[in-house]
DNA sequence: CTTTTTTAATTGACCGTTCAATATAAAAAA
DNA sequence: TTTTTTATATTGAACGGTCAATTAAAAAAG
């Protein structure tokens, strides 16, 4: 190798841009990623729309990420990075397994995080994750930790089984209300879905431990 | 008017069909676009693949449909009559509301509409109601079937505004849960989610009448 | 005057749709 | 039966349009 990796080698590239144009541009473009797949959908969510949402020129996206994919995988990862900061904020401050949980359920639920904007975002990536490796990776990562953080709450509380299969239905009925507010738009509101999750929490925990199974079964149908 | 309306007009039309290819032809096509949504997303899912999948050419897409937007309507029409049909079925045969219940459930966790095919392209439907108004109505009519048919169960068994709501979370859930069947691919069987399903009703049926609400609150962090 | 940032024109690929042709089979005529 | 007629079924190439990406020149900043 011909250039030693000193120190100021790589402060010049923090020190010496002219201006900080980058992260602004950046989180510029993400935000009019999400206002466009809102807006116009996922399809019809091109460069062109997504610079002219922005304000700026459609040169400037390849100038800041290396394509659409690249824009489309950031604007997935700043998804993450809002919702992982809304739960662990709740979390810092919760004491015990009731109040994880709750910290849980309120931080999926925050007003940024069940707007229009976001859920419309969260279903459109959803779509797309199976066709899309990098997508579907970072679903995937989304998906266990909100997983996790539900399970291991819920151990303290149950055997790990039932807390396993718990978790599981709480972690869909997020997912499902999201859809719901997607779709139906803004006649459900992040605190009555909240309301929802919670009432499915409380009614588990007082269900205690076992998993019932059907309690009723349609006679002369196969399944 | 050089013609008059005579019976004979109208009977030629339906009694001369020289070959029934319609409706197979039709069917061949609807399956062909739920399984290429399956395999390469609604985003690629062409006229070209789509025919391709069917073993057809382009052309006779729009022999049979008007255009693209009129296959994905006929395709989405399909999926719902499919699974309206699998939970008739079961109400049927149902007595009393825990009965009429189960059948609800089970029907949405049919073998068929629990497929990876069948969910992806759910999904990809949600995803696409809110920019296409054709698709976005029969969603709306696909939800308000479901969610009417399980709030008028709920309320033999308890108030209705708690019916309300357990109905809400009841849909939601299901949603949710093909979303989960759609990422997961696999790893979800319909027994298992048709499982989680019937724990949140049995917990919700054993918690009664009263909303519940949130037991514990995150101190200190507002909504 | 130099470097960074922005613009706008261009390119190549692919989409949905159309259309003229060809094939096929049922119905009518011979 | 055999031939002719007629309407449907199907094909595949061609067309117009749009997209992501590239590129070079203009504009702005220091």
């Amino acid at each position: 190798m011909q250039w030693a990796p000193e120190l100021s080698q790589y402060r010049e590239y923090q020190v010496v841009p002219k201006i900080g144009m980058e992260p602004i541009r950046r989180k510029q473009l993400i935000q009019a990623t999400i206002a466009s797949i809102h807006e116009f959908g996922f399809a019809d969510t091109t460069i062109s729309r997504i610079a002219k949402t922005a304000g700026v020129s459609t040169g400037i996206v390849h100038h800041y990420f290396q394509g659409k994919a690249d824009l489309l995988e950031a604007t997935m990862r700043w998804l993450m990075t809002d919702l992982r900061r809304q739960v662990v904020d709740r979390l810092n401050r919760a004491a015990g397994p009731h109040e994880r949980l709750a910290a849980i359920i309120e931080g999926n639920f925050a007003p940024g995080q069940f707007s229009a904007e976001t859920v419309a975002a969260w279903v459109a990536f959803w779509a797309h994750a199976k066709q899309t490796p990098t997508l579907g990776r970072l679903e995937r990562i989304n998906t266990r930790r909100l997983q996790s953080n539900l399970r291991h709450a819920l151990a303290e509380l149950m055997p790990r089984s039932r807390a396993a299969e718990l978790a599981l239905g709480l972690a869909a009925l997020i997912d499902g209300l999201s859809v719901r507010c997607a779709l139906d738009s803004g006649n459900l509101t992040g605190d009555a879905a909240a309301r929802v999750v919670h009432d499915y929490l409380t009614a588990g925990l007082a269900a205690g431990g076992a998993s019932t199974g059907p309690q009723y079964r349609v006679k002369g149908v196969g399944t």
